[in-house]
DNA sequence: AAAAAAG
């Protein structure tokens, strides 16, 4: 497989040494069998010297003051920074609502905890490794890094009292200037470890003047998202955090008009979210320059470099005007990684993975014939309507293989007098933003989806996620269930097995038993079939010929193992050495 | 083989 592509994304050929160099964090969520282990903590890649911009010149000056003492004055943004910030005339719109009256300084501390909707205390035993030469040692406080006063305030506001392992890992990687790839889920805090870094930066960092007389707009930051839910969801939350900070965040997306998302850039952008096809759409009309991108950060990552992705990725990372890594900073994200990727950074990687919530979700598997599928859909849903658990906050997120299955199912849920509505790629994007938040809102507790929904998107409340039809792809299944289990709290994951699903029988089976799931037995029985036992993994039935590499690393423990020493990208995996033992060797551990 | 992402 050729990797030259992903390599322009996360590797710098021809800087000097390490420039480009992949900081991350290795992490392992513990299930609570295995608790109170100590963390194991790797360094053993090559020195990574970038720090193109950790140590961004302090702004003197500039109109990038490192706190802004003017944050209490709403609109205010201080203008006239070439194409970004907030015009003078702009009112920035609140994007705390309400909910900002009791923003700063008299919120008690001891409750906040209960809003953010993350259960912190699910997430205290996650042992995190971190792996790669010199990483700044994480935080543990949000005020052990400074981030700056106005965006102090909004992590106030968005009830934020402690990062999160990932946040707590990335964050000081990233305020250092180097690149990472970290496995965490969206749910874990993901976005903010991401924007905290691009905004505080942004603030304080030494701006060039962008480009005047132009209609042509140049952000300094770029986050790209493989679906525009995904991409309005991040932008919502960048939006708070950037929130009288001065720094704009716009978000691009197809789908949807044009000239509208034309003019929130032409009023200033700093951020630009964006799914890929739009964005390539706007660089081929000249309307987004790249040439200012200081950052790059690349959600749903593994999906992203996808050969799916390919072509559109290519462009705006090799083809268009983006600075060459070193040049820039790569944050890959994602909850799972495929071996392939990792590769790509070679031995200057340091591949990082935090807690990932499956372990708080129940997983079952059912075995239900192609055409018992609906009826058992209905009894299970029944079943959850007599106990009361389909309530109005609890949600169950249905998912099929087909477009056209979503909608039949979707017909024939509503014909029963099941509330329900659908979300894929064939409903225009007024009715997919309105499947969503009719689902958000409780209005049809029953979304049937397809694998548009299987990623990032953060629902509250969804407490069962079934996989009506299995996906092929046990990466594709942890995305999935990720839906429920969302920030700490539990959720139930039901699969209907059948013999179709055979493939996946031995990948289900490990990731269910290391998860400390109840295996049916039938389940086993199918897995050890030489004709399907571990067909997939082996032999590359992945997108990329693997799969995550917690699965791989799990699956290599027998042996031979290690491909990921020799293999394709061009050097080793040793910074694997310490931290990734056979004794770490799977998520699920 | 399917889904997503431009129109």
């Amino acid at each position: 497989m050729g990797t030259s592509w992903a390599d322009a994304v996360e590797n710098s050929p021809t800087g000097p040494p390490g420039n480009a160099g992949i900081a991350a964090l290795k992490s392992a969520y513990v299930p609570p069998h295995l608790r109170n282990r100590p963390p194991a903590s790797s360094v053993a890649a090559p020195p990574s010297g970038n720090d193109g911009f950790a140590n961004a010149r302090p702004t003197g000056g500039s109109q990038w003051p490192a706190s802004r003492p003017d944050y209490g004055r709403r609109g205010y943004g201080g203008g006239g920074r070439g194409s970004g910030g907030w015009g003078g005339r702009d009112r920035e719109v609140n994007p705390f609502g309400k909910d900002d009256a009791a923003a700063a300084d008299t919120e008690p501390a001891f409750n906040e905890q209960e809003n953010t909707g993350i259960n912190f205390d699910a997430y205290e035993d996650i042992a995190v490794e971190t792996s790669g030469q010199n990483i700044p040692p994480p935080v543990t406080t949000f005020a052990e890094i400074d981030l700056g006063d106005a965006l102090n305030l909004n992590i106030k506001r968005c009830k934020y009292v402690k990062p999160t392992p990932v946040q707590r890992y990335t964050i000081p990687i990233s305020l250092a200037g180097r690149d990472l790839m970290a496995c965490a889920q969206t749910g874990s805090g993901k976005t903010a470890a991401f924007c905290f870094p691009i905004i505080s930066g942004i603030m304080r960092g030494h701006i060039a003047n962008r480009p005047q007389g132009t209609r042509t707009v140049f952000p300094l930051a770029l986050i790209l998202s493989p679906t525009r839910e995904l991409s309005v969801q991040i932008h919502e939350e960048a939006r708070k955090f950037s929130y009288q900070t001065g720094v704009r965040v716009v978000v691009t997306y197809g789908g949807a008009p044009m000239h509208q998302q034309l003019r929130e850039l032409e009023r200033g952008v700093d951020i630009l979210v964006a799914t890929p096809g739009r964005l390539v759409d706007l660089l081929e009309r000249a309307k987004v320059s790249l040439k200012m991108i200081r950052y790059l950060a690349l959600d749903e990552a593994d999906r992203m470099l996808d050969m799916g992705f390919e072509p559109q990725i290519r462009k705006i990372v090799e083809e268009a005007d983006m600075p060459r890594p070193g040049e820039r900073q790569t944050m890959l994200f994602s909850a799972t990684f495929p071996k392939e990727i990792q590769s790509f950074h070679s031995n200057r990687s340091q591949v990082g993975r935090v807690g990932s919530s499956t372990g708080l979700i129940v997983q079952r598997v059912e075995f239900v014939r192609e055409a018992d599928k609906r009826s058992h859909l209905m009894d299970l849903l029944h079943a959850q309507r007599d106990s009361g658990i389909q309530g109005k906050q609890a949600l169950t997120l249905v998912f099929v293989e087909t477009k056209k299955g979503a909608d039949a199912l979707e017909h024939w849920l509503c014909l029963n007098e099941f509330p329900a509505t659908t979300i894929h790629g064939d409903r225009t994007q007024q009715e997919r933003e309105f499947a969503l938040r009719s689902f958000k809102s409780g209005r049809t507790p029953i979304l049937v989806a397809t694998d548009v929904a299987a990623r990032g998107l953060d629902i509250p409340h969804v407490s069962h996620v079934i996989n009506f039809d299995l996906p092929n792809d046990i990466d594709d299944y942890v995305h999935r269930i990720g839906r429920t289990g969302r920030a700490g709290k539990s959720g139930l994951a039901t699969a209907f097995f059948n013999e179709k699903n055979m493939s996946m029988a031995k990948g289900l089976g490990e990731l269910m038993k290391e998860a400390n799931q109840e295996v049916p037995e039938w389940l086993t029985r199918f897995a050890g079939r030489p004709s399907y036992g571990g067909a997939k993994g082996r032999h590359g039935g992945g997108r990329f010929g693997g799969r995550d590499f917690r699965r791989d690393s799990s699956s290599n423990r027998g042996g031979s193992g290690h491909d990921y020493y020799g293999g394709g990208g061009g050097g080793g995996y040793g910074n694997y050495g310490g931290g990734m033992g056979p004794g770490v060797s799977s998520a699920w551990d």
